[in-house]
RNA sequence: GGGCCGGUAGCUCAGUCGGUAGAGCAUUUGACUUUUAAUCAAAGGGUCCUGGGUUCGAGCCCCAGCCGGCUCACCA
């Protein structure tokens, strides 16, 4: 690697390269092998009691050294601890080696335990072995690391460097493996679909492009495993879910990055009202068990996901909204009040399309508490059942917090020849689109089925405060750099 | 893509009117056996994002570019 030699001037990394080389004549190889701790520093925090024998390890964050004793914290991804090394317990030669540390370094370390006169549980050291040398000095202890991009490029540094980082994707861990042990208790089985899809379908989005050299055809990173989990439905799988990456060849900024998580859930016999109790339930029990309150600070509001949720159907709202004589003014009309609120129309919009426009722009923001926004226009969603009593409304809701659209749910269109005929209209002549054996499973009947889509990213961001997606990934897609 | 803000020591940041580059942490040396953003004394450390320009003189002013953040637009 050529960092070595582009650091080679680095004083710091120069000065570390000399202390290992020190500690390795005192007798403490730089790089050690396994070591069994008696427990993590945050499991040796909560069960504390003064006395006890211990071995731990972490990494040094600080580090105060006197004559002839030290103080240091170790830190390992848990928790912190505080380390005592006294000279006249561990001997002058370990002592002086122990000296020779530099914070980053990984060590382990066995004592007594026991409370300083401040109160501080600490071990006293009587061992102490080397694990792994540090050559690169960390960022400033009190601000942590702040440059917003070393963050995402150097992800290690800044879990090591930031706990409220690393709180936020132990978070994360915590709400996916409690959407999978919820699912899973409701009788779900999680299942994995293709990411190589040869017809990126499922969704309207651009797909990222790739070949396949074994069978010479390009293939697409899929946007949804939406048709393939439909098929399992059909093949009597009959309450499925995946949670996984999704692929659009999209724009980047602060909620949207190229691969995102997206948990779908397909269950058969069952409906929109059937995925509204469902999202309901799922995300009060992630609020209890996993933050312990059902309120979220996001965004300078609070949300409260206490159920159950507004309802509201998307007419009344607009009415609610523009006045209960909205729907019989005219085009003109209409683009008058657009105007008037300052949303831009596009030549050529139609009176459902100005009135969407200025649903997008002045009102789905204003939605802060949880709201299901249902019956919506049958142009804006193409893969849903209309509703019994009007066809010209789908049987659906579109889930609204903090302002933001959180996951749309769908009495699934299961009528293989109306789904045909909604193929070919997007496919707008281009046969090779559509997905053939997709409508073929169809055709062999598919039971009245609820689906949901939710977009895991962005639950995260409402549920660990965080106002980018790319707090939420650990790696999120940047720039490549100059 | 447009607008606004930013890029200075390893990190976090100051930098006045254009006049020899600053602090804290970190590092090195010394002192220090209950410290905890340890303390005290001293020292070392700079491609001021890059390239041009104006000027006797540019971190600062002008032009172009690179990178980042926010925001608007586009996209869905």
């Amino acid at each position: 690697m050529d960092m070595s030699e582009e650091l080679s001037g680095n004083e710091y990394r120069q000065q570390r390269i000399e202390n290992m080389q020190k500690l390795e004549e005192a007798g403490f190889p730089a790089f050690g092998k396994a070591f069994e701790r008696t427990s993590n520093l945050a499991e040796l925090n909560e069960t504390f009691e003064v006395g006890r024998q211990v071995k731990i390890c972490g990494r040094i964050v600080a580090m105060r050294k006197m004559g002839k004793m030290a103080f240091a914290h170790i830190s390992d991804g848990s928790d912190k601890f505080q380390l005592m090394v006294k000279k006249d317990l561990i001997g002058e030669e370990n002592f002086a080696a122990f000296r020779l540390l530099d914070i980053g370094d990984i060590v382990g370390v066995e004592g007594e335990i026991f409370r300083t006169r401040t109160e501080e549980n600490t071990v006293r050291v009587m061992e102490w072995t080397l694990l792994s040398k540090a050559l690169l000095p960390l960022p400033e202890k009190f601000h942590g690391l702040q440059d917003v991009e070393m963050r995402y490029r150097q992800r290690a540094l800044d879990l090591i460097s930031n706990p409220e980082s690393m709180e936020v994707f132990k978070k994360r861990t915590q709400v996916m493996r409690e959407i999978r042990r919820f699912l899973d208790d409701r009788g779900f089985s999680e299942v994995e679909t293709p990411m190589l899809q040869q017809i990126a379908g499922g969704a309207a989005a651009k797909p990222f492009k790739a070949h396949y050299n074994a069978l010479n055809v390009d293939v697409f990173m899929r946007i949804a495993p939406e048709l393939y989990l439909k098929r399992l439905i059909v093949g009597g799988m009959d309450r499925v879910y995946e949670m996984n990456r999704n692929f659009r060849n999209e724009g980047l900024d602060r909620t949207h990055n190229p691969e995102f998580t997206c948990l779908e859930i397909y269950q058969a016999f069952g409906d929109m009202r059937t995925m509204q109790e469902l999202i309901q339930s799922m995300f009060v029990h992630l609020a209890e068990t996993i933050f312990e309150t059902v309120e979220f600070d996001w965004m300078d509001n609070t949300i409260n996901l206490q159920t159950p949720w507004r309802e509201v159907p998307y007419r009344d709202l607009i009415r609610e909204r523009l006045g209960d004589d909205w729907f019989s003014k005219t085009l003109d009309e209409a683009k008058a009040k657009a105007e008037e609120l300052e949303v831009h129309i596009e030549e050529g919009m139609d009176f459902r399309e100005v009135t969407h426009e200025i649903y997008d722009k002045t009102i789905e923001g204003t939605l802060i508490q949880p709201t299901f926004i249902t019956r919506l226009p049958a142009e804006l969603v193409p893969l849903a059942n209309r509703c019994a009593d009007d066809p010209e409304l789908v049987d659906v809701f579109e889930l609204i917090i903090g302002g933001k659209e959180i996951a749309p749910a769908y009495s699934e269109l299961n009528d293989p020849i109306e789904q045909r005929k909604r193929f070919e209209e997007q496919a707008a002549g281009d046969g090779s689109k559509i997905d053939e054996d997709f409508l073929s499973a169809l055709e062999y009947g598919m039971p009245p089925t609820g689906g949901m889509g939710i977009g895991i990213d962005r639950l995260l961001m409402l549920l660990t405060g965080s106002d980018a997606i790319r707090d939420v990934i650990l790696f999120p897609q940047l720039k490549p750099r100059g």
